[in-house]
RNA sequence: GCCCCGGUAGUGUAGUGGCCUAUCAUACGGGCCUGUCGAGCCCGUGACUCGGGUCCAAAUCCCGGCCGGGGCGCCA
């Protein structure tokens, strides 16, 4: 039976070993071959030689990354720095990689995102690449296992859809047989219905599509939204659950350390206590003092976010956004309705997450629809959920990626993204 | 949608009109070497994004295409 390179460290001195892997280097000597293996669990050295070894001679002929299957002794009785390694009695080759590789995967060369991206199934073979991903799997998994004990429930809305979930434009467009639909830009309209059909509770992790023609390091035109829903509940409910997700996430992801010699999550802070909120107005005061001119109505600028976000350490929610800037569905706040009842976690300049309290009167949602310039009638299929019993609700939208890249302090999202749909890309 | 920048061996780079028969590293091929582990030493192969233009002369300047990176706006 094969076993794994991170399990030969309970095998003992001359037990026999097979190891599946990549030849991730080999340094030929004259009459001796060291061969480094690799696996998704870590790397073991291999010596060949001349009076051990079948057909020694064809072993200094073996491309890098090719696939192999290695038959051996282990030992302790090394110079090797690791202290252990394969005597190998055979060398199996199950798949040669062609040469030279487009893309070193240790080589002492940097690549273009581009050419990484291009090659992605061997930039993935980089431990610290595949690292990414396996704490983006732990985080993930953490935050679904609070949402569950939350009494939340895991839905599936659909992704080609006839409205503009928030009205505005922006939408990729799908032939639909005879009709004209869109791809979901976030599941908000879909949610909110579920809590009118009584499911109380609903969390959903999807594609979500935006068809900005944007090109940043932070921007994708397909992303992962983790997006959260709540009925009989208000905007601080939601953000009591954001906050308490999101350290639950990372939690996790800390006491499940991803494989690996060093790991980034070792260095992971775990947030504490709650995050610390500013208001909307509380921000544009900051910025004046600071010799920024913010009108009321107006976002900040990437610029202003940084010097917002300079005075906190970690987590912060801004709330009170103006009405005027979110969309229609978004409750204003009683008694100061040019305001309301919204939030978006941030780090530092990053927007992680958008939420809010709902309007949930159907009269003012059609009310709120218009102001926006939106026609009614478009959204009958959402609005009908509200003549028959909708409760008060809220919710958020997260965006996983983004929350990946700042975990890891990741310089470009499509570090984060395994196949990343960017303003020029749909291959691989 | 507006704006800026870039494209040189498999990979990453140097090179701003003639000194380019194009630099260096890495990778790749060959040679030496029974213990390497960023192996070392020697030899070798390998590139100016495409099309047009200017000029005695273009990797280098101009125009266009293609491809890419980034800023703004918008957002997760």
């Amino acid at each position: 039976m094969p076993i794994t390179v991170s399990e030969l460290k309970n095998k003992g001195e001359g037990e026999e070993i097979l190891l599946n892997g990549w030849l991730q280097e080999i340094r030929n000597l004259k009459k001796i071959s060291f061969l480094v293996l690799r696996d998704h669990t870590g790397t073991i050295q291999i010596t060949a030689k001349p009076d051990l070894t079948e057909n020694y001679d064809s072993i200094s002929q073996i491309t890098r990354e090719t696939v192999l299957s290695v038959h051996g002794n282990l030992t302790r009785k090394t110079q090797s720095k690791s202290g252990i390694e394969i005597l190998a009695k055979s060398v199996k080759v199950l798949n040669e990689a062609k040469s030279p590789l487009p893309l070193g995967i240790i080589d002492p060369v940097g690549a273009d995102i581009e050419t990484r991206l291009t090659n992605r199934f061997l930039d993935l073979r980089k431990p610290e690449v595949a690292l990414i991903f396996r704490t983006e799997s732990e985080l993930l998994w953490g935050m679904r296992e609070f949402f569950h004990d939350s009494g939340f429930v895991e839905v599936h809305t659909p992704k080609i859809v006839a409205a503009a979930t928030e009205g505005g434009a922006d939408l990729f467009q799908v032939q639909y047989f005879e009709k004209q639909a869109f791809l979901n830009q976030s599941p908000q309209l879909y949610k909110e219905i579920l809590i009118s059909a009584g499911l109380n509770r609903v969390f959903e992790v999807g594609p979500a599509f935006r068809a900005e023609k944007h090109n940043t390091p932070r921007h994708l035109n397909e992303f992962t939204s983790i997006d959260i829903e709540m009925g009989f509940a208000d905007h601080n409910d939601a953000m009591h659950m954001l906050q308490e997700g999101v350290k639950s996430g990372i939690r996790h992801l800390v006491s499940h350390a991803p494989v690996s010699t060093a790991p980034p999550s070792a260095k992971i802070q775990i947030p504490e206590g709650n995050f610390p909120r500013i208001t909307y107005r509380e921000c544009i005061k900051k910025l004046e003092s600071k010799g920024e001119k913010v009108k009321f109505g107006e976002d900040f600028t990437p610029e202003q976010l940084k010097l917002i976000g300079s005075e906190f350490t970690s987590f912060y929610f801004i709330t009170e956004w103006p009405s005027s800037l979110r969309a229609f569905y978004t409750q204003p706040k009683p008694g100061d309705e040019v305001v309301s009842n919204s939030f978006d976690l941030q780090y530092r300049e990053y927007e992680i997450t958008s939420g809010a309290q709902r309007v949930h009167d159907p009269l003012l949602l059609e009310e709120r629809l218009k102001s926006k310039g939106l026609n009614p009638e478009d959204f009958s299929f959402y609005l009908n959920a509200f003549r028959y019993g909708m409760p008060p609700h809220a919710g958020w939208g997260l965006g996983l990626e983004r929350l990946v890249l700042i975990i890891l302090n990741l310089q470009n999202i499509r570090e984060a993204t395994l196949f990343p749909r960017d303003r020029t890309r749909i291959t691989p």
